[in-house]
DNA sequence: ACTTTTTATTACCGATGGGTAATATACGGG
DNA sequence: CCCGTATATTACCCATCGGTAATAAAAAGT
């Protein structure tokens, strides 16, 4: 796609790095296709030929990169909590109050569900994975509620939060941002990030202890000029 | 399994009305055991011989009952529509302002989806069902999502609830509500009708144009001795 | 130019599972 | 007691699809 360095009497390193690279975007593409039509079709009903036919190749050559189809269902769902995972490092390394977090959170995790790779996390079954791999998943969802709950217990300690059952709580705005997931399409009305915006102020302003001014305070960090790229 | 009437000199209708009730309790006993199966592996992993087997019949006689395994899909998908149907037509009935309405619907739906039929609704894929099939079914989630929003509305209009974006804010409620039918488990720490009450409260507090008092007032409806029968 | 490695293709296997045909069995009615 | 209908069973078909040789083509290394 992009410009390689063509030049062939380079170090004898680039064409081995360029092989890595190159075979890494392959893998990468292989995923971005494959989440696209489970998304698009469901697991099931997509089969690999199909994935293998919008790359302009065929089943077998699949196999070059991963070993089966759950592996690649697997990695999808990877690529997404990774990106959940990140976040949340961000969000925790920057601190704050309880609410602060929580609202950073709801907000960048609407943003994440709004993605093909967010989405996979609320819309691919883990009993369609291998046990290990399936074990693998709950873990990871399971911390992503602990997060949720522990920002909530922070907010309430704290006392930016009202008082509130933390696993409850969590529980209905996981759901209602997970719900995203199933509804969401990039050319609907609202753009991923007005809808974040929304619901980071709707799913937040119960419980919050004394009125929250507006949701640009609390998301400031990214995007300091509006409408700018992309 | 309950008594039939043994006397064989009754009206010749009975025998007739009999096999047809027969017919009938046999039809449910495998929707039962078919939406359970379901919820608990997956459509596309839940086998027909499985099914018939928790029935300790064979998989063929199943046909003597459903033309096909879409069709058992969906048969089950109606059942849970038409209890969400019965409650909607219940509130509409007994009319009163629009947050009243919500939070009834709130709590109502919240119960239905602690149930098999009820989890069906959003844990089956309408992309498994023909095209006929599929489009009952999203006329009927529509239908769902137009009775959230209209409430909100009339909400709006009665002074009962807050100005906001009827649709985001359906989506939001719904989303949180529909979850349940992803993680609710009979055996938890929770009842339906707890986890019900906490969410009409939760979801409905950051609505209300002024406080509302207590879950109990409106959802008095039903149950007025608790503990009773069942 | 020759060899080796990587990557892709064609052709095929085999398990799974929905669905059907032929047939047996239970049962109410005359 | 026999017949017709409903209901069930056994045995089977076959389309689909994930996965695997065997092998060809392309690229890298020497």
């Amino acid at each position: 796609m992009d410009a390689l360095p063509p030049s062939p009497e380079s170090s004898p390193w680039l064409p081995f790095e360029n092989r890595r690279r190159a075979r890494d975007e392959k893998r990468d593409a292989v995923l971005r296709t494959a989440v696209q039509l489970f998304l698009e079709q469901g697991y099931h009903r997509a089969t690999l030929n199909e994935v293998a036919e919008r790359l302009n190749i065929t089943k077998p050559a699949l196999y070059n990169y991963f070993r089966s189809k759950e592996e690649i269902l697997f990695e999808c769902w990877a690529v997404g909590q990774e990106q959940v995972d990140g976040f949340i490092a961000g969000i925790n390394a920057r601190g704050g109050t309880g609410l602060v977090k929580l609202r950073q959170l709801v907000h960048a995790y609407a943003e994440n569900m709004a993605t093909d790779h967010g989405a996979s996390l609320v819309r691919f079954d883990p009993r369609d994975l291998s046990e290990k791999n399936s074990r693998i998943v709950r873990a990871g969802k399971k911390s992503i509620d602990r997060t949720f709950r522990k920002y909530i217990a922070d907010g309430i300690a704290d006392g930016s939060i009202k008082p509130c059952d933390p696993k409850m709580t969590a529980f209905a705005i996981a759901g209602s941002l997970n719900w995203i997931g199933h509804w969401f399409q990039p050319d609907g009305a609202m753009s991923a990030t007005a809808i974040a915006d929304e619901f980071t102020d709707r799913l937040t302003e119960g419980l919050a202890a004394r009125p929250v001014k507006k949701t640009a305070s609390t998301v400031a960090k990214k995007k300091p000029s509006r409408g700018g790229i992309r």
